[in-house]
DNA sequence: GCCGTTTTCGGCCCGACTGTTTTCAGTCG
């Protein structure tokens, strides 16, 4: 069994003892233990074959024998039991808002409700309302939720989450009461899905503030409405929250509000082992519950929060418990990657394949943006859904490009449009286009777009193979997933990245919102192996060059410096990059 | 269920908001 379908099943076993009104920190244990296990950097059967488990944090004697008797053998009594004691439909009605473990529990034992069907049929017929603890509003709430549930996801896209938030950010910033305002949260992590967004403002007026916000253009509807926090709907369906506090306080909430749960967690332990407190309001010289100004230790930034517990800035990205904290003390964190340094990208697409525009167009638009290069790889011919290009029409658009280089050239221009291909890797794992083309070519970037269902064995065979012709440069868009829409296909991406340290093939971050593949959370292995990065924009459109902004967010959570990434590589650079692969070939 | 420069037992991060309650439990982040 593999590691996710582990993490997952330990997660499930978490809340099914949360509804069996377990111990919180029995329960807490098994979703730390999912966690570790998400973002373990090595083959999870390797830890478990040479007895290494119990070694990591978070994994103790019963952890162990629980997850390896799952990785060796596929499946756990104690699972079985535990699912098999509580209908399947329970789980489900945990992700109505407002329903926690307790109200689930309840609604099961008193009204025997073990799906949201049957719930809603309660709602409506007014039972819920008299069960002690309930009442008329949460009866209302459920439904509501039930609704909301039926029209919207509760995950969405970074890339949408900023579309909705920016407008706001921008209104928030320019409101008369507000001294600083930053979006917080999965966001600011730059968390691939987000679930919510988080608006932190500091300002001497919260009320106007937060009437401000609950009546922005973009909202549908508000949820709740404090003193100095209110949740709102967006357009779309994305909630959003706002917390306004002094200006004083900001520092410490926007960390707070940053999180990740589990960093926050570790910081406050930090806190308490030097005698100190810290929440969202300060960080306090007393272990008494305390907001007195006068108790907090003063901090004007973030940075001034990491120094008082002995660490560098953490920058937000890294903020998810996942070594950050002894890099921050070893002095070991990386300069992480600007989005401003990266100079082009190396996979996109033009009006030639299955792009929306000429070839003209996005020299100019790629210009103006400022980029040094840009290399047009359509599609080749197998993709004939993607209107591949077949051999000839390569090596006109060649020539075209070439002549095209020449003009802006002559022009005054410092660019180079790239001549390219995206290849198709084929069953098997051989290349839709013979090798003299692919070395006429400057960038080939090689990827999977069919035979999907295959077994893990076969779609890893196919990608070790494409690293290993001499002409292919980079890896695309490794597992094919599409976020939120379409699973990635079964590829064991630490053999394929193994593949591409020994024969210096780079892989790509696809930058695309719905793609970000390689996953962010491989990266340290990559790098680790010596595997180079390039973010690329897979640009179908000339509005899509904004996804390298996207990209680099992602690289800096894969914890990427800019000497991890080839397109920072200035032009003369990148070529003879270009070229090194094909040398030692040659 | 995990963990130990206070501990092998007794802790485990902390606060806002809501709704159902008469002082607080549950949920959420």
């Amino acid at each position: 069994m593999d590691k996710e379908r582990v993490a997952e099943i330990l997660v499930e076993i978490g809340v099914l003892l949360e509804l069996k009104g377990e111990n919180p920190f029995k329960t807490r244990a098994y979703a730390n233990a999912a966690r570790t296990l998400e973002t373990l950097t090595e083959p999870l059967e390797k830890v478990v074959r040479e007895n290494r488990l119990g070694e990591i944090k978070g994994i103790g004697e019963a952890l162990r024998d629980k997850i390896t008797k799952l990785v060796e053998t596929g499946n756990l009594p104690y699972y079985d039991e535990l699912k098999a004691s509580l209908p399947e439909g329970l789980l489900g009605l945990m992700d109505i808002p407002g329903l926690g473990p307790k109200k689930v529990k309840l609604l099961y034992e008193k009204l025997g409700v073990y799906s949201i069907e049957r719930l809603e049929a309660l709602c409506r017929s007014n039972q819920v309302a008299d069960l002690t603890g309930f009442g008329e509003k949460t009866q209302t709430k459920i439904l509501a939720g039930i609704e909301f549930r039926k029209k919207y996801a509760s995950q969405h896209l970074l890339g949408h989450a900023h579309r909705a938030a920016n407008p706001i950010l921008e209104s928030l910033r320019g409101h008369p009461d507000v001294i600083r305002c930053e979006m917080a949260g999965s966001v600011r992590r730059n968390k691939e899905i987000i679930g919510d967004i988080d608006f932190l403002v500091s300002s001497r007026n919260p009320s106007a503030v937060i009437e401000s916000f609950s009546t922005q253009p973009g909202v549908m509807s508000v949820n709740a409405k404090g003193d100095t926090k209110t949740s709102v709907v967006l357009e779309g369906g994305i909630q959003a929250d706002l917390r306004v506090v002094a200006d004083r306080e900001f520092p410490f909430a926007l960390a707070y509000f940053t999180g990740s749960k589990e960093h926050n967690i570790v910081m406050r332990q930090r806190a308490i082992q030097r005698g100190l407190r810290l929440n969202e309001y300060g960080l306090f010289r007393s272990s008494e519950e305390t907001r007195d100004p006068e108790l907090s230790v003063s901090c004007a930034t973030e940075e001034e929060i990491f120094r008082q517990l002995d660490l560098a800035f953490i920058p937000p990205e890294l903020r998810e418990d996942q070594g950050e904290f002894a890099a921050s003390e070893h002095g070991t964190l990386p300069r992480l990657l600007e989005w401003t340094e990266l100079r082009g990208s190396l996979h996109n697409h033009s009006n030639w394949s299955d792009g929306r525009d000429t070839l003209e167009e996005i020299a100019s638009a790629m210009i103006d943006l400022g980029c040094d290069y840009w290399a047009i790889t359509d599609h080749s011919k197998s993709s004939f859904q993607a209107n591949g290009l077949q051999a000839d029409r390569v090596r006109r658009q060649i020539g075209e490009i070439k002549s095209l280089n020449q003009r802006l050239a002559d022009a005054g221009n410092a660019f180079t449009l790239l001549t390219g291909s995206e290849v198709d890797i084929l069953n098997g794992g051989k290349l839709d286009f013979e090798d003299d083309l692919l070395a006429d070519l400057e960038v080939v970037v090689a990827s999977i777009h069919q035979g999907f269902t295959q077994s893990e064995a076969e779609l890893t065979e196919r990608l070790i193979r494409a690293a290993e012709n001499p002409y292919v440069h980079m890896l695309g868009h490794l597992t094919g997933r599409l976020l939120l829409e379409r699973e990635p296909y079964k590829v064991n991406q630490h053999a394929v990245i193994d593949a591409c340290a020994e024969t210096g093939t780079w892989i790509e971050l696809n930058a695309s919102p719905y793609r970000f593949d390689l996953d962010w959370r491989l990266w340290t292995y990559a790098k680790g192996k010596g595997v180079k990065c390039v973010i690329n924009c897979d640009a179908h459109r000339i509005e899509h060059a904004g996804f390298l902004r996207l990209g680099a967010g992602i690289a800096r959570k894969g914890w990427l410096a800019a000497a991890d990434v080839i397109n920072t590589l200035p032009l003369f650079d990148l070529r003879n990059q270009l070229e090194r692969k094909r040398a030692r070939h040659s």
